[in-house]
RNA sequence: GGCGCCUUGGCGGAGUGGUUACGCAGAGGUCUGCAAAACCUUUUACACCGGUUCAAUUCCGGUAGGCGCCUCCA
Protein backbone atom coordinates (compact mmCIF):
# COMPACT_ATOMS: atom_id res chain seq x y z
CA UNK A 1 0.00 0.00 0.00
CA UNK A 2 1.41 3.53 -0.95
CA UNK A 3 0.34 6.78 0.79
CA UNK A 4 2.00 10.22 0.91
CA UNK A 5 4.55 10.73 3.54
CA UNK A 6 4.51 14.28 4.39
CA UNK A 7 7.96 13.93 6.37
CA UNK A 8 9.53 13.43 2.86
CA UNK A 9 6.53 14.83 0.82
CA UNK A 10 6.68 11.42 -1.26
CA UNK A 11 4.29 8.94 -1.87
CA UNK A 12 6.16 5.99 -0.53
CA UNK A 13 4.97 2.56 0.35
CA UNK A 14 3.87 1.65 3.67
CA UNK A 15 5.85 -0.15 6.52
CA UNK A 16 4.44 -0.98 9.65
CA UNK A 17 6.90 -2.05 11.98
CA UNK A 18 5.15 -5.34 12.79
CA UNK A 19 3.16 -6.26 10.61
CA UNK A 20 0.03 -7.22 10.25
CA UNK A 21 -0.21 -5.11 12.57
CA UNK A 22 -0.44 -1.25 12.01
CA UNK A 23 -0.88 1.70 14.54
CA UNK A 24 -2.67 4.88 13.40
CA UNK A 25 -3.33 8.01 15.49
CA UNK A 26 -5.46 10.77 14.57
CA UNK A 27 -5.59 14.33 15.79
CA UNK A 28 -9.58 14.50 17.02
CA UNK A 29 -11.76 17.36 17.84
CA UNK A 30 -11.57 19.91 20.08
CA UNK A 31 -14.73 19.17 21.69
CA UNK A 32 -16.27 23.02 22.30
CA UNK A 33 -18.65 23.56 19.71
CA UNK A 34 -20.45 21.43 16.90
CA UNK A 35 -18.53 19.91 14.65
CA UNK A 36 -19.23 20.89 10.53
CA UNK A 37 -18.69 19.16 7.22
CA UNK A 38 -14.94 20.36 7.01
CA UNK A 39 -14.22 17.69 10.07
CA UNK A 40 -16.05 15.44 8.58
CA UNK A 41 -14.06 15.43 5.27
CA UNK A 42 -11.15 14.95 7.96
CA UNK A 43 -12.81 12.31 9.81
CA UNK A 44 -14.28 9.98 7.24
CA UNK A 45 -11.06 9.98 5.02
CA UNK A 46 -9.47 8.43 8.20
CA UNK A 47 -11.98 6.17 8.47
CA UNK A 48 -11.46 5.23 4.62
CA UNK A 49 -7.99 4.67 5.13
CA UNK A 50 -8.49 2.13 7.98
CA UNK A 51 -11.14 0.50 6.13
CA UNK A 52 -8.61 0.39 3.21
CA UNK A 53 -5.44 -0.51 5.42
CA UNK A 54 -7.89 -3.39 6.96
CA UNK A 55 -8.68 -4.58 3.11
CA UNK A 56 -5.10 -4.97 2.34
CA UNK A 57 -4.82 -7.14 5.05
CA UNK A 58 -3.48 -5.58 8.09
CA UNK A 59 -4.91 -4.98 11.26
CA UNK A 60 -4.77 -1.53 12.29
CA UNK A 61 -5.07 -0.26 15.55
CA UNK A 62 -6.69 2.89 15.57
CA UNK A 63 -6.39 5.56 18.31
CA UNK A 64 -7.99 9.03 17.90
CA UNK A 65 -7.94 11.56 21.07
CA UNK A 66 -10.83 13.76 22.04
CA UNK A 67 -9.33 17.05 23.36
CA UNK A 68 -11.43 18.20 25.99
CA UNK A 69 -8.70 20.81 28.01
CA UNK A 70 -5.79 22.86 27.17
CA UNK A 71 -6.58 23.92 23.50
CA UNK A 72 -6.39 27.40 23.57
CA UNK A 73 -8.00 30.16 21.68
CA UNK A 74 -4.75 30.39 19.42
CA UNK A 75 -2.63 27.49 18.29
CA UNK A 76 0.06 29.07 19.44
CA UNK A 77 -0.82 28.95 22.99
CA UNK A 78 -1.80 32.46 23.58
CA UNK A 79 -5.33 33.34 24.91
CA UNK A 80 -7.80 31.48 27.10
CA UNK A 81 -9.01 27.84 26.89
CA UNK A 82 -11.47 26.92 24.44
CA UNK A 83 -13.17 24.94 26.76
CA UNK A 84 -13.53 27.08 29.74
CA UNK A 85 -14.88 29.98 27.02
CA UNK A 86 -16.82 27.63 25.92
CA UNK A 87 -18.72 26.96 29.11
CA UNK A 88 -18.70 30.61 29.92
CA UNK A 89 -20.73 31.43 26.52
CA UNK A 90 -23.01 28.44 27.47
CA UNK A 91 -23.13 29.56 30.83
CA UNK A 92 -22.21 25.94 31.58
CA UNK A 93 -18.84 24.10 33.56
CA UNK A 94 -16.28 23.43 31.05
CA UNK A 95 -16.86 19.24 32.15
CA UNK A 96 -20.54 19.97 30.92
CA UNK A 97 -19.39 21.54 27.50
CA UNK A 98 -17.19 18.85 26.84
CA UNK A 99 -19.19 15.75 27.58
CA UNK A 100 -22.15 17.50 25.32
CA UNK A 101 -20.09 17.85 22.22
CA UNK A 102 -18.03 14.60 22.17
CA UNK A 103 -21.41 12.59 22.96
CA UNK A 104 -22.74 15.10 19.35
CA UNK A 105 -19.24 14.08 17.88
CA UNK A 106 -19.69 10.18 18.53
CA UNK A 107 -23.68 10.17 17.59
CA UNK A 108 -22.45 11.70 13.89
CA UNK A 109 -19.69 9.67 13.84
CA UNK A 110 -22.29 6.88 13.96
CA UNK A 111 -24.42 8.46 11.34
CA UNK A 112 -21.64 8.77 8.75
CA UNK A 113 -21.11 5.13 8.92
CA UNK A 114 -17.51 5.58 10.81
CA UNK A 115 -15.58 2.48 12.07
CA UNK A 116 -15.27 2.72 15.99
CA UNK A 117 -11.59 3.47 16.52
CA UNK A 118 -9.99 1.26 19.50
CA UNK A 119 -9.38 3.82 21.67
CA UNK A 120 -10.56 7.48 21.83
CA UNK A 121 -8.84 8.70 24.87
CA UNK A 122 -10.08 12.14 26.33
CA UNK A 123 -7.23 14.63 27.70
CA UNK A 124 -8.72 15.02 30.42
CA UNK A 125 -8.47 11.23 31.41
CA UNK A 126 -4.69 11.32 30.69
CA UNK A 127 -3.11 14.23 32.97
CA UNK A 128 -0.62 12.16 35.16
CA UNK A 129 0.84 10.64 31.50
CA UNK A 130 1.18 14.01 30.22
CA UNK A 131 2.66 15.32 33.54
CA UNK A 132 5.48 12.16 33.24
CA UNK A 133 6.33 12.84 30.05
CA UNK A 134 7.08 17.10 30.89
CA UNK A 135 8.91 15.43 33.98
CA UNK A 136 11.08 13.76 31.18
CA UNK A 137 11.44 16.48 29.38
CA UNK A 138 12.49 19.00 32.02
CA UNK A 139 15.42 15.62 33.34
CA UNK A 140 16.65 16.55 29.36
CA UNK A 141 16.58 20.15 29.35
CA UNK A 142 13.84 21.29 27.11
CA UNK A 143 11.98 22.91 29.52
CA UNK A 144 12.04 26.78 31.37
CA UNK A 145 9.25 28.18 33.55
CA UNK A 146 8.29 31.63 33.05
CA UNK A 147 4.79 33.04 34.68
CA UNK A 148 2.60 31.51 32.89
CA UNK A 149 3.42 28.24 32.76
CA UNK A 150 6.25 25.80 31.77
CA UNK A 151 7.41 26.24 28.23
CA UNK A 152 9.38 24.03 25.64
CA UNK A 153 12.30 25.58 24.74
CA UNK A 154 12.35 24.52 20.57
CA UNK A 155 15.97 26.44 19.91
CA UNK A 156 17.20 23.22 21.55
CA UNK A 157 15.44 20.66 19.28
CA UNK A 158 17.38 21.64 15.73
CA UNK A 159 14.97 19.99 14.07
CA UNK A 160 12.17 21.99 14.60
CA UNK A 161 11.54 23.83 11.77
CA UNK A 162 12.24 20.66 9.27
CA UNK A 163 8.85 19.08 9.31
CA UNK A 164 7.29 22.01 7.74
CA UNK A 165 10.07 23.47 6.18
CA UNK A 166 9.51 26.76 8.40
CA UNK A 167 12.16 29.62 7.95
CA UNK A 168 11.41 30.76 11.21
CA UNK A 169 13.39 34.28 11.34
CA UNK A 170 10.83 35.23 8.09
CA UNK A 171 8.12 34.27 9.37
CA UNK A 172 8.49 35.98 12.72
CA UNK A 173 8.09 39.07 10.41
CA UNK A 174 4.65 38.61 9.16
CA UNK A 175 3.63 37.19 12.58
CA UNK A 176 0.00 39.07 12.94
CA UNK A 177 -0.13 37.92 17.37
CA UNK A 178 2.19 39.44 20.52
CA UNK A 179 4.34 37.03 21.16
CA UNK A 180 4.61 36.49 25.32
CA UNK A 181 7.92 38.62 25.93
CA UNK A 182 8.90 36.17 28.89
CA UNK A 183 9.08 33.31 25.87
CA UNK A 184 12.74 32.76 24.59
CA UNK A 185 11.58 32.08 21.31
CA UNK A 186 8.41 32.94 19.15
CA UNK A 187 8.05 29.12 18.55
CA UNK A 188 8.23 27.62 21.87
CA UNK A 189 4.97 26.29 23.14
CA UNK A 190 3.42 25.72 26.34
CA UNK A 191 3.39 22.24 28.27
CA UNK A 192 1.43 23.21 31.39
CA UNK A 193 -0.18 25.99 32.06
CA UNK A 194 -0.50 27.82 35.58
CA UNK A 195 -4.37 28.63 36.87
CA UNK A 196 -4.76 32.29 36.24
CA UNK A 197 -4.63 33.55 40.10
CA UNK A 198 -7.75 36.11 39.98
CA UNK A 199 -10.32 33.11 39.01
CA UNK A 200 -10.55 29.63 39.52
CA UNK A 201 -10.69 27.08 36.48
CA UNK A 202 -13.60 24.42 36.51
CA UNK A 203 -11.14 22.20 34.58
CA UNK A 204 -7.25 22.27 36.85
CA UNK A 205 -4.84 19.87 38.48
CA UNK A 206 -2.12 19.85 40.81
CA UNK A 207 1.49 19.25 39.10
CA UNK A 208 5.20 19.86 40.22
CA UNK A 209 5.11 22.77 38.63
CA UNK A 210 1.67 24.10 40.51
CA UNK A 211 -1.55 24.15 39.82
CA UNK A 212 -2.85 24.32 35.98
CA UNK A 213 -3.64 22.61 32.99
CA UNK A 214 -1.67 20.90 30.34
CA UNK A 215 -0.86 22.34 26.67
CA UNK A 216 -2.51 21.61 23.55
CA UNK A 217 0.04 19.61 22.23
CA UNK A 218 1.72 17.33 24.82
CA UNK A 219 -2.04 15.47 25.14
CA UNK A 220 -0.84 13.73 21.61
CA UNK A 221 1.98 13.01 22.59
CA UNK A 222 1.54 11.48 25.90
CA UNK A 223 -2.16 9.50 24.72
CA UNK A 224 -0.69 8.22 21.29
CA UNK A 225 2.81 6.86 23.20
CA UNK A 226 0.91 5.34 25.62
CA UNK A 227 -1.76 3.77 23.86
CA UNK A 228 0.09 2.92 20.33
CA UNK A 229 4.15 3.44 21.66
CA UNK A 230 6.98 5.42 21.20
CA UNK A 231 6.69 5.12 17.27
CA UNK A 232 3.92 5.13 15.36
CA UNK A 233 3.40 3.64 11.68
CA UNK A 234 0.72 6.53 10.72
CA UNK A 235 0.03 9.76 12.62
CA UNK A 236 -2.84 11.74 10.48
CA UNK A 237 -4.45 14.98 10.83
CA UNK A 238 -5.45 17.89 9.25
CA UNK A 239 -3.13 20.11 6.96
CA UNK A 240 -3.47 22.84 9.21
CA UNK A 241 -1.88 20.93 11.74
CA UNK A 242 1.76 20.63 10.03
CA UNK A 243 3.47 24.44 11.49
CA UNK A 244 2.48 24.32 14.59
CA UNK A 245 0.57 21.22 16.37
CA UNK A 246 2.47 18.72 14.39
CA UNK A 247 5.67 20.05 14.23
CA UNK A 248 5.36 20.34 18.17
CA UNK A 249 4.74 16.82 19.10
CA UNK A 250 7.54 15.80 16.46
CA UNK A 251 9.80 18.22 19.05
CA UNK A 252 8.30 17.12 22.20
CA UNK A 253 8.04 13.33 21.45
CA UNK A 254 11.51 12.56 19.84
CA UNK A 255 13.23 14.54 22.40
CA UNK A 256 11.86 12.77 25.04
CA UNK A 257 12.28 9.38 23.32
CA UNK A 258 14.99 9.75 21.06
CA UNK A 259 13.35 8.12 18.85
CA UNK A 260 11.38 9.13 15.38
CA UNK A 261 7.93 9.92 16.61
CA UNK A 262 6.16 8.58 13.28
CA UNK A 263 7.10 6.70 10.51
CA UNK A 264 4.40 8.50 7.85
CA UNK A 265 2.61 11.20 8.34
CA UNK A 266 -0.59 11.90 6.41
CA UNK A 267 -2.76 15.12 6.38
CA UNK A 268 -6.40 16.04 4.91
CA UNK A 269 -6.63 19.34 2.68
CA UNK A 270 -9.20 21.41 3.77
CA UNK A 271 -12.68 21.95 2.08
CA UNK A 272 -14.32 25.25 0.73
CA UNK A 273 -17.17 26.95 0.40
CA UNK A 274 -18.20 29.37 -1.54
CA UNK A 275 -14.22 29.51 -2.06
CA UNK A 276 -13.67 29.84 1.59
CA UNK A 277 -12.31 27.73 4.41
CA UNK A 278 -14.94 27.30 6.81
CA UNK A 279 -13.83 29.35 10.00
CA UNK A 280 -15.46 30.09 12.95
CA UNK A 281 -14.74 34.27 12.28
CA UNK A 282 -16.44 33.29 8.53
CA UNK A 283 -19.64 31.89 10.06
CA UNK A 284 -19.94 29.35 6.89
CA UNK A 285 -20.00 25.98 9.19
CA UNK A 286 -22.54 23.69 8.09
CA UNK A 287 -23.03 20.10 10.18
CA UNK A 288 -24.38 16.90 9.31
CA UNK A 289 -27.70 17.63 11.06
CA UNK A 290 -28.60 20.92 9.01
CA UNK A 291 -27.65 18.58 5.54
CA UNK A 292 -30.42 15.88 7.46
CA UNK A 293 -32.63 18.81 8.16
CA UNK A 294 -32.65 19.32 4.34
CA UNK A 295 -33.66 16.00 3.90
CA UNK A 296 -30.12 14.41 2.68
CA UNK A 297 -29.01 10.95 3.74
CA UNK A 298 -25.84 11.26 5.82
CA UNK A 299 -24.29 8.46 3.30
CA UNK A 300 -24.66 11.29 0.24
CA UNK A 301 -22.58 13.44 2.41
CA UNK A 302 -19.74 10.01 2.90
CA UNK A 303 -20.18 10.08 -0.68
CA UNK A 304 -18.93 13.13 -1.65
CA UNK A 305 -16.37 13.46 0.63
CA UNK A 306 -15.11 10.44 -1.21
CA UNK A 307 -15.54 11.38 -4.47
CA UNK A 308 -12.86 14.07 -4.15
CA UNK A 309 -8.64 13.24 -3.27
CA UNK A 310 -8.43 14.15 0.49
CA UNK A 311 -4.64 15.55 -0.45
CA UNK A 312 -6.40 18.44 -2.97
CA UNK A 313 -8.48 21.06 -1.76
CA UNK A 314 -12.17 20.34 -2.19
CA UNK A 315 -15.52 22.09 -2.50
CA UNK A 316 -18.70 21.88 -0.72
CA UNK A 317 -21.87 22.74 -2.17
CA UNK A 318 -25.77 21.64 -2.40
CA UNK A 319 -25.27 21.34 -6.05
CA UNK A 320 -22.61 18.91 -5.85
CA UNK A 321 -23.94 17.18 -2.81
CA UNK A 322 -27.27 16.71 -4.72
CA UNK A 323 -25.37 15.17 -7.26
CA UNK A 324 -23.66 12.59 -4.93
CA UNK A 325 -27.41 12.25 -4.50
CA UNK A 326 -27.98 11.11 -7.55
CA UNK A 327 -25.06 8.69 -7.89
CA UNK A 328 -25.87 7.13 -4.32
CA UNK A 329 -29.37 6.38 -5.85
CA UNK A 330 -27.46 4.16 -8.85
CA UNK A 331 -25.37 2.36 -6.41
CA UNK A 332 -28.61 1.76 -4.48
CA UNK A 333 -29.85 0.16 -7.46
CA UNK A 334 -27.71 -1.95 -8.28
CA UNK A 335 -27.30 -3.49 -5.07
CA UNK A 336 -30.59 -4.05 -4.89
CA UNK A 337 -30.71 -6.53 -8.14
CA UNK A 338 -28.92 -8.68 -5.24
CA UNK A 339 -33.13 -9.65 -4.48
CA UNK A 340 -33.95 -9.90 -8.02
CA UNK A 341 -31.49 -11.95 -9.79
CA UNK A 342 -33.21 -12.74 -13.56
CA UNK A 343 -32.52 -15.92 -15.70
CA UNK A 344 -29.85 -14.44 -18.42
CA UNK A 345 -26.32 -14.92 -19.03
CA UNK A 346 -25.34 -11.72 -18.42
CA UNK A 347 -22.51 -11.04 -15.84
CA UNK A 348 -21.45 -8.10 -14.08
CA UNK A 349 -18.35 -10.11 -12.93
CA UNK A 350 -17.88 -7.52 -10.19
CA UNK A 351 -15.03 -9.51 -8.67
CA UNK A 352 -12.75 -8.46 -11.21
CA UNK A 353 -13.77 -5.06 -10.96
CA UNK A 354 -12.64 -5.46 -6.73
CA UNK A 355 -9.72 -6.14 -7.74
CA UNK A 356 -9.01 -2.84 -9.50
CA UNK A 357 -11.34 -0.48 -6.48
CA UNK A 358 -8.65 -1.71 -4.03
CA UNK A 359 -5.65 -0.90 -6.03
CA UNK A 360 -6.72 2.23 -6.32
CA UNK A 361 -7.37 2.74 -2.37
CA UNK A 362 -3.85 1.58 -1.72
CA UNK A 363 -2.50 4.11 -4.00
CA UNK A 364 -2.93 6.56 -2.05
CA UNK A 365 -6.15 6.63 -1.25
CA UNK A 366 -7.24 7.54 -4.65
CA UNK A 367 -11.21 7.05 -4.02
CA UNK A 368 -11.95 9.37 -6.96
CA UNK A 369 -10.55 6.23 -9.34
CA UNK A 370 -12.19 4.22 -7.24
CA UNK A 371 -15.22 5.49 -7.31
CA UNK A 372 -15.13 5.81 -11.26
CA UNK A 373 -14.35 1.88 -11.45
CA UNK A 374 -17.93 1.48 -8.97
CA UNK A 375 -19.48 3.74 -11.36
CA UNK A 376 -18.40 1.57 -14.33
CA UNK A 377 -19.70 -1.68 -12.81
CA UNK A 378 -22.67 -0.36 -11.47
CA UNK A 379 -23.72 0.63 -15.01
CA UNK A 380 -21.50 -2.32 -16.72
CA UNK A 381 -24.75 -5.08 -16.97
CA UNK A 382 -26.46 -4.94 -20.00
CA UNK A 383 -29.79 -3.58 -18.99
CA UNK A 384 -28.68 -3.76 -15.41
CA UNK A 385 -29.41 -7.68 -14.42
CA UNK A 386 -27.41 -10.00 -12.75
CA UNK A 387 -27.96 -13.56 -13.16
CA UNK A 388 -29.46 -16.13 -10.63
CA UNK A 389 -25.75 -18.23 -11.14
CA UNK A 390 -24.03 -15.15 -9.43
CA UNK A 391 -26.03 -13.61 -6.99
CA UNK A 392 -23.99 -15.32 -4.19
CA UNK A 393 -20.97 -13.35 -5.85
CA UNK A 394 -22.86 -10.31 -5.97
CA UNK A 395 -23.51 -10.13 -2.34
CA UNK A 396 -20.27 -10.92 -1.28
CA UNK A 397 -18.51 -8.45 -3.85
CA UNK A 398 -21.12 -5.79 -2.33
CA UNK A 399 -19.84 -6.34 1.18
CA UNK A 400 -16.27 -5.57 0.10
CA UNK A 401 -17.31 -2.34 -1.64
CA UNK A 402 -19.15 -1.33 1.87
CA UNK A 403 -15.53 -2.50 3.83
CA UNK A 404 -13.92 -0.13 1.33
CA UNK A 405 -16.52 2.53 1.04
CA UNK A 406 -18.82 2.26 4.06
CA UNK A 407 -21.78 3.14 1.65
CA UNK A 408 -24.07 0.87 3.41
CA UNK A 409 -24.84 -1.33 -0.17
CA UNK A 410 -24.82 -4.91 1.20
CA UNK A 411 -27.49 -4.40 4.15
CA UNK A 412 -30.45 -3.24 2.19
CA UNK A 413 -34.09 -4.22 2.60
CA UNK A 414 -35.90 -6.47 0.26
CA UNK A 415 -39.60 -5.17 -0.85
CA UNK A 416 -42.43 -6.68 1.02
CA UNK A 417 -44.65 -10.02 -0.68
CA UNK A 418 -47.46 -7.17 -0.91
CA UNK A 419 -45.28 -5.15 -3.28
CA UNK A 420 -44.30 -8.21 -5.06
CA UNK A 421 -47.65 -9.68 -5.37
CA UNK A 422 -48.33 -6.51 -6.98
CA UNK A 423 -45.48 -7.05 -9.44
CA UNK A 424 -46.85 -10.40 -10.00
CA UNK A 425 -50.48 -9.27 -10.65
CA UNK A 426 -49.20 -6.57 -12.98
CA UNK A 427 -47.44 -9.15 -15.10
CA UNK A 428 -50.67 -11.39 -15.38
CA UNK A 429 -52.77 -8.21 -16.64
CA UNK A 430 -49.79 -7.06 -19.03
CA UNK A 431 -49.99 -10.73 -20.59
CA UNK A 432 -53.31 -10.25 -21.02
CA UNK A 433 -52.26 -6.57 -22.88
CA UNK A 434 -54.37 -4.92 -19.95
CA UNK A 435 -52.41 -1.77 -20.50
CA UNK A 436 -54.84 0.23 -18.23
CA UNK A 437 -54.84 -2.06 -15.46
CA UNK A 438 -50.93 -2.28 -15.94
CA UNK A 439 -50.63 1.28 -15.65
CA UNK A 440 -52.59 1.35 -12.65
CA UNK A 441 -50.36 -1.22 -10.65
CA UNK A 442 -47.63 0.67 -11.77
CA UNK A 443 -49.03 3.98 -10.64
CA UNK A 444 -49.41 2.19 -7.46
CA UNK A 445 -46.19 1.02 -6.52
CA UNK A 446 -44.84 4.24 -7.54
CA UNK A 447 -46.89 5.87 -4.67
CA UNK A 448 -44.76 3.21 -2.51
CA UNK A 449 -41.60 5.14 -3.71
CA UNK A 450 -40.85 2.13 -5.98
CA UNK A 451 -40.34 2.05 -9.51
CA UNK A 452 -40.18 -1.01 -12.28
CA UNK A 453 -38.75 -0.92 -15.40
CA UNK A 454 -39.84 -4.05 -17.94
CA UNK A 455 -36.78 -6.44 -19.22
CA UNK A 456 -36.97 -8.86 -21.70
CA UNK A 457 -36.09 -11.21 -18.29
CA UNK A 458 -39.09 -9.52 -16.38
CA UNK A 459 -39.95 -6.63 -14.37
CA UNK A 460 -37.12 -5.63 -12.53
CA UNK A 461 -38.23 -3.16 -9.47
CA UNK A 462 -35.92 -0.34 -8.26
CA UNK A 463 -36.14 2.04 -5.53
CA UNK A 464 -37.24 5.87 -6.59
C1' G B 1 6.97 39.57 3.99
C1' G B 2 7.87 33.90 4.45
C1' C B 3 6.22 28.84 3.07
C1' G B 4 3.07 25.96 -0.05
C1' C B 5 -0.77 25.03 -3.61
C1' C B 6 -4.28 25.74 -7.55
C1' U B 7 -6.53 27.32 -12.56
C1' U B 8 -9.66 20.86 -16.71
C1' G B 9 -16.10 20.68 -20.68
C1' G B 10 -22.97 23.53 -17.56
C1' C B 11 -21.42 21.83 -12.27
C1' G B 12 -18.19 18.49 -9.39
C1' G B 13 -13.73 15.97 -10.11
C1' A B 14 -9.42 12.38 -11.77
C1' G B 15 -5.53 11.68 -14.94
C1' U B 16 -1.91 11.47 -18.83
C1' G B 17 3.83 13.56 -23.35
C1' G B 18 0.44 10.93 -28.63
C1' U B 19 -5.53 6.67 -26.83
C1' U B 20 -13.38 7.88 -23.82
C1' A B 21 -11.53 9.21 -16.74
C1' C B 22 -15.75 9.09 -13.83
C1' G B 23 -20.22 11.31 -11.66
C1' C B 24 -24.33 14.79 -11.95
C1' A B 25 -27.09 17.86 -15.36
C1' G B 26 -29.00 19.41 -20.68
C1' A B 27 -30.31 18.04 -26.04
C1' G B 28 -31.31 14.27 -29.92
C1' G B 29 -31.83 9.08 -31.03
C1' U B 30 -32.31 3.41 -30.62
C1' C B 31 -35.37 0.19 -27.77
C1' U B 32 -40.53 -0.17 -25.40
C1' G B 33 -47.87 -1.17 -25.66
C1' C B 34 -46.46 3.37 -22.98
C1' A B 35 -42.61 3.95 -19.72
C1' A B 36 -38.15 2.91 -17.25
C1' A B 37 -33.36 1.29 -17.56
C1' A B 38 -29.51 0.64 -20.75
C1' C B 39 -26.93 2.07 -24.98
C1' C B 40 -25.48 5.64 -28.98
C1' U B 41 -24.70 10.71 -30.49
C1' U B 42 -24.09 15.57 -28.83
C1' U B 43 -22.78 20.67 -26.29
C1' U B 44 -14.91 23.18 -30.24
C1' A B 45 -12.31 20.54 -21.90
C1' C B 46 -7.72 21.21 -20.15
C1' A B 47 -6.43 30.14 -17.75
C1' C B 48 -3.00 33.17 -21.10
C1' C B 49 1.90 33.87 -23.66
C1' G B 50 6.41 31.77 -25.01
C1' G B 51 9.92 27.49 -25.04
C1' U B 52 11.54 22.13 -25.39
C1' U B 53 9.61 18.01 -28.53
C1' C B 54 7.90 14.47 -34.35
C1' A B 55 3.93 15.41 -30.66
C1' A B 56 1.97 19.22 -24.52
C1' U B 57 -3.79 19.68 -21.23
C1' U B 58 0.55 16.68 -19.20
C1' C B 59 7.61 19.09 -19.06
C1' C B 60 10.27 24.30 -18.55
C1' G B 61 9.88 29.80 -18.13
C1' G B 62 6.83 34.00 -17.75
C1' U B 63 1.79 36.62 -17.28
C1' A B 64 -3.05 36.97 -15.11
C1' G B 65 -6.35 35.30 -11.52
C1' G B 66 -7.51 32.41 -7.13
C1' C B 67 -6.53 29.72 -2.54
C1' G B 68 -4.26 27.79 2.02
C1' C B 69 -0.85 28.23 6.30
C1' C B 70 2.19 31.82 9.24
C1' U B 71 -4.87 34.56 13.68
C1' C B 72 -9.53 31.27 14.51
C1' C B 73 -9.53 26.15 12.02
C1' A B 74 -10.17 19.53 10.14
Amino acid sequence: MKLYNTLTRNVEELKPQNPPAATVYTCGPTVYDYAHVGHWFTYVRWDTLLRTLKASGLEPKWVMNITDVGHLVSDADEGEDKLEKGARREGKTAWEVAKFYTDDFIADMHKLGMLTPDEMPRATEHIKEQIDLIKKLEEKGFTYTISDGVYYDTSKFPQYADFAKLDLEEQQAGARVEVNPEKRNATDFALWKFSPADHQRDMEWDSPWGKGFPGWHIECSAMSMKYLGETLDIHTGGIDHVPVHHTNEIAQSEAATGKRFANLWMHSNHVLINGEKIAKSLGNGIRLQDLIDKGFDPMVLRLHILESHYRSQSKFSWESLEAARNRLHNYQRMADLQFQPAQTDVWIAADQSLGAIQAAMEDDLNTPEALALTSELAGRAEERLISRAEVDAFRLALQKLDDLFGLDLADRQDITEEQKNLIALREEVRGAKDWTRSDELRDALAKQNLGLRDTPHGPIWFRI
